[in-house]
DNA sequence: ATGCCGGGTGGAACCCGA
């Protein structure tokens, strides 16, 4: 089974390399982080036509998550859990469900906050929102089962997964508090699956649009897999499908996909 | 990267992203 995780950038204004990925690539499950819309205005008939049960999350201009399967889903999840204190959360960052194939896997789909710029409170949320996914993730990992949670994290792990690091220290992505809640999430007992099935420096996901970034490769990894180990332990391989970056109006992240044996 | 690009909103100029 073939888990991916895309910020498309507009779900809509990227519908064509999008249908057209997901016609060859035919992906099991997908978690789509941008979508920039409201539930009405997801394609969802177009996913349909290609075989998917679709769960959106959606929000207006900003945000957005959809989850999109080949299996049925059950025990869907819109919305990250609050903690004691939080005020309300308008914005949709959090799908999650049960994917009933051969054998179970949870999966959640992620858009973690940007953050910046440092110092206000969208750094702030940034990190209350790192500590709300810790405290979840800490009670699905108890479930001993095939979890996986994907998405645009907004944090660049260390230092191998940017090209030019001093670009980046002032940066909420690569801020010591913004890694170590990272580190912290993986130390629950997740596996990072690229970590795990290739691990070499350079597998960047994102590419700014300015500057020439692409062109000059000057990438970063944020876009990340983790495996509870009943996952880890079937995963096959990973997939960083940076050609997607060269199309015609790119989101200027590409797909990353996992495969387990399920 | 101070916003050089790109998307959304709304119908110009501004917000947001990473």
């Amino acid at each position: 089974m073939r888990i991916a995780t895309w910020n498309v950038n507009s779900v809509n204004a990227r519908l064509e390399n999008v249908l057209a990925w997901f016609e060859a690539e035919a992906p099991d499950v997908a978690v789509l982080q941008e979508i920039k819309c409201v539930d009405e205005k997801f394609p969802t008939e177009a996913f349909e036509r290609l075989g998917y049960n679709v769960v959106v999350h959606g929000q207006k201009t900003y945000n957005g998550v959809a989850l999109l399967s080949k299996h049925p889903v059950e025990d869907v999840r819109k919305g990250l859990p609050l903690l004691e204190g939080d005020a309300e959360d308008e914005q949709a960052r959090y799908v999650e469900a049960v994917i009933s194939g051969p054998k179970p896997v949870r999966v959640v789909g992620i858009y973690l906050p940007n953050g910046n710029p440092l110092g206000t409170e969208k750094f702030a949320y940034k990190l209350s929102w790192m500590r709300r996914l810790h405290e979840h993730a800490k009670g699905l990992l108890a479930f001993e089962e095939p979890l996986v949670i994907a998405g645009d994290y907004n944090v660049i792990p260390e230092v191998e997964d940017v090209a030019n690091p001093e670009a980046w220290l002032g940066d909420a992505l690569f801020q010591p508090e913004s890694r170590g809640a990272f580190r912290a999430l993986k130390n629950l007992g997740f596996s990072d699956a690229y970590m795990q099935a290739d691990g070499s420096p350079g597998g960047y996901t994102f590419w700014d649009y300015q500057a020439g970034a692409w062109p000059r490769n000057l990438g970063i990894r944020i876009d990340h897999l983790l495996l509870s180990p009943q996952a880890a332990d079937i995963l096959e391989d990973v997939t960083i499908h940076r050609d997607e970056r060269d199309k015609e109006k790119p989101s200027d992240h590409v797909p990353v996909v996992a495969r387990l044996a399920l």
